[in-house]
DNA sequence: CTCATTCTTGACTGATCGTTCCGGAATTGG
DNA sequence: CCAATTCCGGAACGATCAGTCAAGAATGAG
């Protein structure tokens, strides 16, 4: 054997997902990548391949992140309204963190790139598919503990709710503020409790 | 005096406006503007500056075609419910025309430039106030009428509707088909009328 | 006609882009 | 030690970018 590679390639790929998701696509350098990821110009060549497969990487990367940190509560057996709830607030908390506000980078390529590069719409394609599907799973729970209607469609709400999260965070990336989100999450929760007229829980200033 | 500009201003400004839209920004060449204004590189920067003030000035197009085709509708003494679900149906079919999804504008915009280019911002936080008050304008209609509840707060069902919107749109881009987004808004004008369970009018198939 | 203005074509600048190549230092296993 | 491999800094590639300049043809007002 020979010498093994001196950095972390995981920590390395965190930055250059940190840049692509702030910066998007076309608009990050490979000489901001080299500096961002602490490595030589060569070294991304060699680990990574090309800019393009970088990118790909890093959005890999990201839906593992947002795997872990969204969708795997929302799996849980014991995940109901509440947790579906728990999720959304954080999702804007999540969203409003950075001043600069990122949005998502999965949306943020959808806008980008999706209808030009085959590769980046697939994977944007199954990221959706994941969502919609954590989604279904936490309402099937939800509407067999009547926590929701028994006539609602899991299938419609749970498009709907992939629809409702992709318009807040472009709505956090125009600067709105966490009240303004808030309160169109707790008005589209409302959607799912039609007895209780809108439930708006942190909007009254 | 002497020799006037030869070519249509306003018309070249809207071919600009459709590259900027289908490609974004920072994707589109001052030769692709060009070649698809049919003007010379020389006019470009003679009429509008340069790259920067000609897509501004192709944001303001675009605002005021959908301020004429979109709004202009809602703001109607007669606009109430009915006309909102038209002007989301209209939407959908406008989101789906071109099999390389376009979206909208502001919306790629927003994601591309906001944080990052103040004009721009300010034009995006312009347009989103616009389209808010369309929404409210036409909800308090709709509740003036009772078409709504007499509770519903149209301040925040107007922001509500903005969100979804712009979900829709990010949907859209990323290639559902135009079933899968009427069902979304099927779902979100359900939050209008909590009377009638679920209204879906052309999903069945 | 005269002159001011706009038109088109084409070349050019300086910068930046992604990518590749080189040379030498460093670090591993055999 | 030796051979293999990775590291780094830096130079260089061809391509593309936004923007500028120059020269000649066209057009309209006075």
């Amino acid at each position: 054997m020979a010498r093994p590679k001196a950095f972390d390639t995981s920590a390395a790929l965190l930055q250059a997902m940190e840049l692509f998701w702030e910066q998007g696509y076309a608009a990050t350098s490979v000489d901001q990548l080299v500096a961002a990821m602490g490595i030589s110009r060569q070294s991304l060549y060699d680990t990574y391949g090309d800019k393009h497969a970088l990118f790909l990487a890093a959005l890999d990367a990201y839906c593992a992140m947002l795997e872990d940190a969204m969708l795997a509560p929302l799996k849980q057996p014991g995940a109901g309204l509440q947790a579906l709830h728990d999720t959304a607030v954080g999702v804007v908390d999540f969203l409003i963190r950075y001043p600069k506000r990122r949005a998502c980078l999965m949306a943020n390529t959808t806008l980008e790139l999706a209808p030009h590069d085959a590769a980046v719409a697939a994977k944007v394609r199954r990221h959706l598919a994941n969502m919609e599907a954590a989604f279904r799973l936490v309402l099937d729970h939800a509407r067999a503990r009547g926590e929701i209607a028994a006539g609602a469609d899991p299938d419609a709400l749970a498009r709907y709710l992939v629809g409702m999260i992709h318009g807040v965070m472009v709505l956090a990336k125009s600067g709105a503020d966490r009240d303004t989100l808030l309160g169109i999450v707790a008005t589209a929760a409302g959607m799912l409790q039609p007895a209780i007229p809108v439930s708006v829980p942190a909007v009254q200033t």
